[in-house]
DNA sequence: TTTAGTGCAAAAGTTTTGCATGGTC
DNA sequence: GACCATGCAAAACTTTTGCACTAAA
């Protein structure tokens, strides 16, 4: 029987137009539960080590039809290592810590009528927007 | 004759204690008459295109440095390749067309207060952020 | 003269692709 | 049966590193 994050990661992939095969929904379910930035191969390599069977190239073919329905965020920080990260639902963004890489998620986006003023100003409409703080958290400052 | 945008480049590179060596110019002078993104591979092309001597291991090197000096930015925006930016004087943030990849520069940033009272209720101490704003630009809509 | 920087080629990674196989509608 | 998704292995790329050589303080 299907665990309820995993019935809850079929409907997101069904309600963007995405089959919801195991595999998808084993790789959503694992993002949805984690609030920090994850690679594709710390993904893969997290759910091999957990029993789960699939492919790292589907792991990678997971991740781009996500981030490409825009269900997931993608970010890198570094050179040659991209991050995914489940967006939850609505508008938010992350202060993340540059030293223990925990994230906090901010509840609220002040940003709109800011950014809608300022980019009319510039002859822009705006299709979104990305906002990442870092900074120390309590525990390693 | 070192042209005016190569005794700038020159200047910052002493600023922030970084042997000004004629590659190392070479490469900063273009990203500071250069707006858009570029990755190490663009620039490296662009270069030798124009006659400079410079081995690609040199740009990637330089752009290294200057991203940890604070120099210039980057950002990922697909898979497998990171695009430095130079960041101009002061802080600000950008717009972005999705289509065209125009970037504009905000003069100003009206953050800062909020983010940090913000943070604070987390007990968090921000060191920087960095806001992308993407969009149409009005050529592009 | 001592140190730091560069170029080249090799190495190390990550991500993508081709193709045969297996699952779904 | 037609189509889509997966797994594996190979390929394609980007980025890093080792080392001999060169340039600069």
């Amino acid at each position: 029987m299907p665990s309820s994050g995993q019935t809850q990661a079929a409907g997101v992939l069904e309600g963007v137009g995405v089959r919801p095969t195991s595999q998808r929904v084993v790789v959503l379910t694992e993002l949805m539960g984690e609030r920090n930035d994850v690679t594709a191969q710390q993904l893969h390599e997290r759910l091999r080590s957990r029993g789960e069977q699939l492919g790292l190239a589907t792991v990678y073919r997971t991740l781009g039809l996500l981030a490409e329905a825009g269900v997931i965020d993608s970010l890198s920080h570094r050179p040659g290592e991209l991050c995914y990260r489940w967006c939850g639902e609505g508008h938010h963004h992350h202060l993340v810590c540059s030293s223990c890489h925990q994230v906090v998620e901010l509840a609220e986006c002040e940003l709109g009528s800011w950014l809608e003023r300022i980019s009319e100003a510039h002859g822009f409409v705006t299709t979104g927007h990305r906002l990442e703080v870092s900074g120390l958290c309590g525990d390693c400052r």
